[in-house]
DNA sequence: CTGACTGCAAATAGTTTGCATGACG
DNA sequence: CGTCATGCAAACTATTTGCAGTCAG
């Protein structure tokens, strides 16, 4: 991570170097605002501005992934080694489940073909209600 | 449409229906913004504020669905009962093909038995150049 | 040293709320 | 005619930008 920032020739401060030790404490998606909260707990003066300019890097070396949810606060999650996935989150509480098999390599290329489209990437995202909250809403 | 207004004990202004002229014509999901500038064409006195209303109400009623696009503005599509559907976009110059089969069905099912979740929609937007971007790289 | 980084304050963007007026049913 | 709907203005929340001082390399 330290060499990844070094490498993006990016400074290791010490404002970053909290940034992240709270964004791998995080087991769920978390806002901008949660991660200065909890910065904010070791160290008082970081500034709220800091800690979405660091987000921004992180994310842009790949540490986090941006994800959408309800409710308007951007969120992230710390992006797992594997590399390319997928979300299915439920659009009661926000729950996040992860999956990497998406299995649309037939599709893309027949769209390729059917287009002439040089397709680079998909984005895929399934909502629903995840187990609790489905049992609770009867 | 109307019925389901009127289901729904809600008035069926004049306003409203701008509203749901505006959202059927679009091909490609909109903002709440996009909407209210179509609307405001031919109805130049309705408010912001009104269309952030309506949406809430087409969305409510099952016509609209939400979904999360970049850049932090809420955007909506037609939920069509029939035929829904998937973009491709041009990264370069913004150009959209529609497709309607995306055979999720058995990912889904998979993802639904995993995890246990109850799984009501997914949104798959495909990403590359057009053949003409494409052409014009090179 | 020096350019990148920080933190403050102010600006923006998107969305929601309060309230008086207006119109559907 | 009563109630729900509208539109304005203002409040709010989330995020971005400008800038002067500070610090890592």
């Amino acid at each position: 991570m330290i060499a990844a920032l070094r490498q993006g020739g990016f400074k290791l401060t010490s404002q970053r170097q909290a940034v992240l030790r709270a964004v791998i404490s995080f087991r769920s998606p978390f806002s901008p605002l949660e991660v200065y909260e909890k910065v904010a707990e070791e160290m008082p003066n970081i500034g709220l501005v800091t800690v979405y300019r660091t987000l921004e890097i992180f994310s842009k070396l790949g540490l986090l992934c941006e994800l959408y949810r309800e409710g308007g606060a951007r969120s992230y999650i710390v992006r797992r080694p594997s590399g390319h996935h997928h979300h299915l989150i439920c659009s009661k509480c926000g729950k996040v489940i992860d999956f990497t098999d998406c299995d649309l390599k037939f599709l893309e290329e027949r769209l390729a073909r059917e287009t002439g489209f040089k397709i680079e990437a998909h984005f895929l995202q399934f909502q629903g209600l995840c187990p609790d909250c489905h049992r609770a809403r009867r």
